[in-house]
This record gives structure tokens, C-alpha cells and sequence, in this order.
RNA sequence: GGGCCCGUAGCCUAGCCAGGAUAGGGCGCCGGCCUGCGGAGCCGGAGGACCCGGGUUCAAAUCCCGGCGGGCCCGCCA
């Protein structure tokens, strides 16, 4: 249909010019400059698309528009008819509408998609250059868990999109195997360890190290703030205690009697125990004092209080999650509980970790992968049961990639953009770097481009130091020509800063082919997500949803499936949806999920459903499996062009046809724009087309032969779509369901 | 305080960068349709201040300005 669109807006200034007696180039510029506009018709009965002819009509009366319009789409429909696939021009309110002929399309997409002239095409876009894509690269101290499924998702049908394109794809998993929640982790680890408690052969590993992390952090954490609560209520009763007594002789002005006497009641019974509900009486009393008082003193303790208020709803917050890990993983939580006393001391423990695995000590780092590797084994379960492998896992500690910092940081130093600031740690100034390299100007523009920390006072790196590192090694090392981060969008600072790095240090050709895929965090309809509590929705926890929910489905309709199969087409169909949910919101926004709500998006089974019955089509047809023999199914859809002929396709055909000859395009626009939900948009509009047509029109008992070869010429063109759609999609193939 | 992103029916979403006709889908809701290439479907219906207010234009969901609401970022964290 872009054809036909590009050869009529051609031919369209020649006859413009003719009949308006104006001059060709002022038609050429309209058209170049956007203001005189092709787009498809709001509806197929008027024509295929329509071109917005309102610019040269502006100096018209409006009562001279239909002559003058009537005799331009005469004109245009002599002159583009044969060569422009063009069957009608007709004039419509400041339109001009043009009827495509549809055979003379179709008989072309028949040619170039049977004979894979479409997709040899595609593959010319890559042409074999070297991508590495960077994703998921969770931390390894809990399972995965939607967010990162949605990073999962969103880059591995990215990866397999532009492998599609014949880009020569290298995906990488990133390892955090020295930072301090890892290293939280380890302590945690470390303590059940020593307490002889081992990983029950039932629980996966993920889940049970994150359960040991969350608890090690959580009981850390309650630790803190008991003792802040505590230094909390301590200032509270000094302070009221010193405003007893000037508060009962009248020398605090604007403060009623009532408050006085709570104030003194709390200093008069500070040796006994403290009631803390008391603080909740008097913060009331308080508020409403504070609206009529400008007293100092009043403010001071109502900030205080609230201080104190916040502190106890997060302590009460971790105190749940305790509750709730104590109840699932109790051997866990009495061996950490009796270990985790002071939070000093833990902390203490977990430096001391942190900064023998960044010295390179080989004991500490082994220790820290023997830990992180059964994690790691769970990730990859996770993620093989979606699909996604992984060309290999980087991890942070490596020495070499370490190495490679230090000198960075040397580098730096020696350029000039980095210095030494009091306390000895070296930052590099980019807002001085802004000034002299346009690049790092226009990286952060309109904001402050800022200053940040390459190395700490005790000479160990930071996280944007290993993986400005780290990016080099994918660009030297793996020998990528353009790199893809697939990194949460609350890490754009960090991701500019490595890519103005790069420029300063004169590797302008690497960071101009670094690309930091963005996406938005995913939203849970009531739940707080938080991996330092232990609370998450998990990817194997969806599934297992995803999948409940479509047996149940399936029993109820009573399908003719079979028993034993039922369960298989559930867990892809499950895979399917799962994958389908995480990829279909645009990246940059923010997902909302409800669990509740799993078996209602179903973007998967409709693509299933379409492909299914596709290949039913093509069974019924020929006999043909297309799972097992796609070719042999291709070269006899092929032996077809000759005989599609003649015969007007129908609405639905065409709806089918025009989606199927935007597919090239699609494909190279959800590339260019990272936009991978476009590729599943694309497929779900292309199954519900075709379940419309498969609905109306029947293809192996027509006895029209133009017909039944037509619809079965877009039947194989689909299915052949479909399937390519689904490779994209990473969703595993069902032959019937 | 500064910077970025998002705001489209009860819910979710496309369209916005490159302004055009009746704002496209899906879920949910209501009403129809099974001797069929498998009904996990199809047909029809109800349901919209395209966040608000200005401006530019023959024409604004789309561009510009100003608000409002939500998210993210501005660490010797990762």
C-alpha cells in the first residue's frame, strides 16, 4: 500500500500544478515540508487513503472547492491508474480519496513473501553487525520478580528483533557480585551456614536466599531504628519534662492548661515505664495548638514527634515482614534472629566484606560466588522457562574489568577532569567538562551535567567507575560495534555519566553507538514491592497464576483437548500471556499490574488462537503440518501466485492485506524506536484480523477456484507472519489448543 | 530548589516526534450467532471534558506557553 501511496504523491505535483495553473515546486515544497498530508480514510468505503488538498484550496471559495477538486481527482485517477496500483480518485470535502487496486498488491506480496525476498530484506538492515545487548542484570540476592521480568522481556525481545534484522546479537547478563546488598546477603548466609541449616531439596534456590536476605536486612534494619526509636522517645520526654514546669507558672504563651499537664505527666512518671501511647495523645493535642500558636517550642516537639511517627511506620512495616518470613522460613529466622544482635556490629561485618571483595581478596570473592551461584541457577530456570538464554553472565568483580577502572580513573586524572576532593576520594567534574566538549553539553541539557565520585577515599570503585569498565570490555572484548542497555529509566543519570566519560576519554565512535534502553518501573494494584522486605511478586509466581487460571478455562469450556496435553498448552499459553504482559505497555511508561487480573490480559492466547487455526487451514488444505515442514509449506503456497486472479477482494481481505504488507515497516520501527510493544501490538491486530476473516470466509470448501486460492495465498501469509511474529515474541509455538 | 517522563471511556492501551475526516484496540458490561477450515471465536450495543486554561493554524489528542495530578533522578548506594 506505501507504494501505491509513494508513486501517486509522485505524480501528484505534475497534475496539481496542470490543473491549478500554478508552479510545480510550490506542490513539491507542500509536500516535502509535511502541509499537504496522505493518511489512510476513517472508513474503507471511502477509498484506501485520503490526501489532505485543503492548503491549495485555502485561496478558493468554498463553493468552487467540488468543481476544482472533481477535475483534479480525474486528473490524478488518468495519470496514476496503471502505474500506481490506483482503482478510484474521487473528491471528498477538501480530500482527495484514492480506491487502491488490491490485486495488483497482493499478487506482489504473494511473490516476495513466498519466495522470502520480504524477509532476505529485513535481514540487510544488521547486515551482520555485532550488537551486544545488555539485560536483565538483576541484583542476585532475591528471585525475579516482575520488574525485573519486565527488563527480562523488554530486552530479550528486543535482542530477538534485531536478530531478525540480521544483527549479529550477543546478550549479557551482568552480575553484581560486590555490592553491599550481595554482601548482606553473604553475612546472612554465612550465619544459617554456621548454624548447620542447608537449602531443602523442595525450595528453590533463589527464593531461599532471598528469604535469607530480606531477613538479614530486615532484622538489621528493625535493629537501627529500635535504637532510634528509643533515643527518639528519650528526647521527646526531655523535652516535654522541660516544659512542665514553665508551662504550669504560664511563661509559655499560647499554651492551654490541658497540654501543660500532659507534659508534666510524662516527666513525673519518666522513671517508671513509658506508655507510648501516650506520644499519639499528645501529638493530637499538639496539632491542634500548632494552628492557633506560633510558639517555637511547640514546633520543635511536633516535628520531633513526627520523626518519631514516621520511624515507628517503618519499623512496623519490617516488623510485618519479619512476621511473615518467620512463619514461612522459621529455622531460617530463629538462626538469623539469634545472630543479627547489634546493628553495628553487622554493618561492621558487611564493610569488612564489601571491602575485601573490592581489594580483590580471592577468598572473600569465591566466597561471594559460591553464594550468588545457586541464585544464578535459579535466574536461569526462571528465565529458561520464558525463553531467554543469556550469551553469557559478566561478573562485576572480575579483576580485569576492575583493572580497567582504576585506570579510568587514572586517565581521568591525568586529563584533567577528575581531581581529588577533600577527604581523598577523586570526582570527576562534568559540569567543567560541559564547557569544553559539546557532547557532554548536549548529554544533559537543558540540566546541569553535575559532578560525581569515580573512586572512594579508601581507594575502592564505585558502580559507574566498573561499568564505564564494563562498557569498554563489550566494546573491546566482545567486539560489539553498538551496545544496548536495557537499564531501568531511574538509572539515566548513572547511564549519561558513563557515556560522558567515554567521550572525554576519547572514545567518541563507542559512546556515540551506546544506547541506554530505558524502561518504567512496574506498578503492583495493591502491594508495595520491595526486595529489601522480601515482599515481591515473583515471575515463577506468575506464571504458576497465569497457568491456573487458563486450566481452569479449559475444563470449563470441556475442550476436545486431550487430558495429558492440557496441561503442556496451559504452560505455554501461560509463557505466552506472561511475556505478551510484560512487553505491552510502551517502555517509557509505568506498568500497572494487578495479580488479581492475570487471566483477563490474554494478548498470547489470541495470537495462539490465530496461529492455531492458520495451520488448521493449512491441514485441511494440503495435509501439510507447518510446525514440522514450514517449507514445503511455502513452496506450495508459491505454486498459488499464478492463479490468483481476477477476483475483488472482500474488507476483511484487504484489512488482511494491508496489515500484512506493513509488517517490513513495523519491524523497522519498533527497532529504531525501541519500541518492542509495537511488534506485539502488530501481531494481536494481525490475529484479530484474521480471526474476522476466518470467521466470514471459508477457504478449502469455497468452489470458487480465484477465490479459494486468494484466501489461501493470505491464509500461508499469515500463519508464515504469525509465526515469524512469535519468534520475535519469544512465545513457544502450539499446534492446536 | 533544579531536571526528565507520563496523564486518552469503569480498567488497560494505540495514535503525539513528522497537526487533517467519525480518536483505533483489548478487558469488563448488555444483546445476538455453533452440523464447524475447532466458538479460547464472530456480529451488534452502551460507555469519551483525549488532565485543565490560553495561544498558533483553514484544521489541535498531536505543536507552543502556563497550570494541575502522578512517577523518576539530583549519594564516597547499586
Amino acid at each position: 500500500m506505501s507504494e501505491s501511496w509513494r508513486c501517486v504523491v509522485d505524480k501528484l505535483p505534475e497534475v496539481v500544478a496542470r490543473v491549478l495553473g500554478i508552479d510545480k515546486s510550490i506542490v513539491v515544497d507542500l509536500i516535502n515540508t509535511g502541509r499537504l498530508k496522505i493518511a489512510p480514510t476513517p472508513d474503507p468505503k471511502m477509498g484506501d487513503f485520503g490526501i489532505a488538498v485543503h492548503p491549495l484550496l485555502k485561496n478558493t471559495e468554498r463553493s468552487k472547492w467540488s468543481e476544482i477538486g472533481s477535475l483534479l481527482a480525474t486528473e490524478l485517477y488518468s495519470s496514476t491508474r496503471d502505474e500506481c496500483w490506483v482503482e478510484k480518485v474521487e473528491f471528498v470535502n477538501g480530500y482527495l480519496n484514492i480506491t487502491i487496486n488490491y490485486h495488483g498488491i497482493l499478487r506482489k506480496l504473494v511473490e516476495d513473501y513466498f519466495t522470502g525476498k520480504i524477509f532476505r530484506e529485513l535481514e540487510r538492515v544488521g547486515n551482520g553487525e555485532k550488537v551486544v545487548v545488555e539485560h536483565t542484570s538483576a541484583n542476585p540476592v532475591h528471585p525475579l520478580h516482575i520488574g525485573s521480568g519486565r527488563n527480562s522481556v523488554v530486552g530479550d525481545t528486543f535482542a530477538r528483533l534485531l536478530s531478525k534484522l540480521g544483527f549479529n546479537v550477543e546478550t549479557r547478563f551482568y552480575v553484581n557480585d560486590m555490592g553491599r546488598q550481595v554482601a548482606t546477603l553473604v553475612y546472612g548466609a554465612k550465619i544459617v551456614e554456621s548454624s548447620g541449616i542447608s537449602i531443602p531439596s523442595s525450595i528453590k534456590p533463589d527464593h531461599w536466599y532471598g528469604a535469607i536476605y530480606a531477613l538479614t536486612n530486615i532484622l538489621i534494619e528493625k535493629n537501627k531504628l529500635e535504637k532510634k526509636l528509643r533515643d527518639k522517645i528519650n528526647q521527646i520526654i526531655e523535652k516535654t519534662s522541660s516544659l512542665c514546669n514553665p508551662c504550669l507558672e504560664g511563661r509559655l504563651e499560647g499554651i492551654p492548661r490541658e497540654l501543660c499537664f500532659e507534659f508534666c505527666s510524662i516527666s513525673w512518671r519518666k522513671n517508671y515505664r513509658f506508655n507510648i501511647k501516650k506520644i499519639r495523645d499528645i501529638y493530637r493535642e499538639i496539632k491542634k495548638t500548632s494552628k492557633t500558636t506560633q510558639n517555637p517550642l511547640i514546633t520543635e516537639l511536633k516535628n520531633l514527634i513526627e520523626e518519631y511517627k514516621a520511624e515507628l511506620s517503618e519499623y512496623i512495616d519490617f516488623a510485618k515482614a519479619e512476621a511473615r518470613l518467620a512463619i514461612q522460613y522459621p529455622e531460617l529466622h530463629s538462626a538469623l534472629k539469634a545472630s543479627i544482635r547489634d546493628y553495628r556490629e553487622a554493618e561492621e561485618e558487611i564493610n569488612k566484606l564489601m571491602q575485601l571483595a573490592e581489594s580483590g581478596d580471592s577468598e572473600t570473592i569465591s566466597l561471594f560466588r559460591r553464594v550468588i551461584e545457586p541464585v544464578l541457577n535459579g535466574f536461569k530456570e526462571t528465565l529458561s522457562s520464558i525463553g531467554i538464554y543469556f550469551n553469557g553472565f559478566d561478573f562485576e568483580s572480575n579483576p580485569e574489568v576492575v583493572k580497567t577502572a582504576h585506570e579510568i580513573v587514572e586517565e581521568l586524572l591525568k586529563k584533567g577532569y577528575a581531581k581529588t576532593i577533600e577527604g581523598g576520594a577523586i570526582e570527576v567534574n562534568l559540569d567543567y567538562a560541559a564547557e569544553v566538549n559539546e557532547k557532554v553539553l548536549k548529554l544533559f541539557y537543558p540540566d546541569r551535567a553535575g559532578r560525581f565520585i569515580v573512586r572512594r577515599s579508601d581507594g575502592t570503585t564505585l558502580y559507574v567507575t566498573r561499568d564505564i569498565a564494563y562498557t569498554l570490555y563489550k566494546f573491546r572484548e566482545l567486539g560489539a560495534r553498538r551496545v544496548y542497555n536495557v537499564i531501568a529509566i531511574e538509572q539515566t543519570r548513572e547511564q549519561k555519566q558513563l557515556k560522558a566519560v567515554l567521550y572525554l576519554l576519547g572514545y567518541e565512535q563507542e559512546a556515540d553507538n551506546l544506547h541506554h534502553f530505558a524502561y518504567e518501573m512496574v506498578h503492583l494494584k495493591g502491594m508495595r514491592m520491595s526486595g529489601r522486605r522480601g515482599v515481591y511478586y515473583t515471575i515463577d509466581e506468575m506464571l504458576v497464576d497465569a497457568k491456573t487460571n487458563i486450566l481452569k478455562k479449559l475444563f470449563e469450556k470441556q475442550s476436545s483437548v486431550k487430558l495429558e496435553d492440557s496441561v503442556e498448552i496451559a504452560e505455554k499459553l501461560a509463557v505466552s500471556n506472561v511475556r505478551a504482559i510484560l512487553v505491552s505497555v510502551d517502555p517509557s511508561k509505568v506498568l500497572v499490574f494487578n495479580p488479581e487480573k492475570i487471566g483477563e490480559v490474554e494478548y498470547g492466547t489470541i495470537i495462539q488462537y490465530a496461529f492455531v487455526r492458520a495451520q488448521g487451514v493449512v491441514r485441511n488444505l494440503w495435509g501439510l503440518e507447518f510446525l514440522d515442514n514450514p517449507g514445503q509449506v511455502v513452496e506450495k503456497a508459491l505454486g498459488l501466485t499464478s492463479r490468483i486472479v481476477g477476483t475483488e477482494l472482500t474488507i476483511e481481505e484487504k484489512k488482511l492485506v494491508e496489515d500484512i504488507f506493513k509488517y517490513p515497516s513495523i519491524l523497522r520501527q519498533a527497532y529504531s524506536e525501541m519500541s518492542p510493544n509495537k511488534i506485539l501490538e502488530y501481531a494481536l491486530n494481525l490475529a484479530l484480523d484474521f480471526n474476522k476473516f476466518y470467521e466470514k470466509y471459508p477457504v478449502v470448501s469455497e468452489k470458487d477456484e480465484n477465490k479459494k486460492y486468494t484466501r489461501a495465498a493470505i491464509t500461508v501469509m499469515t500463519l508464515i507472519l504469525l509465526s515469524e511474529l512469535m519468534d520475535i515474541l519469544g512465545f513457544p509455538k502450539l499446534r492446536k489448543m
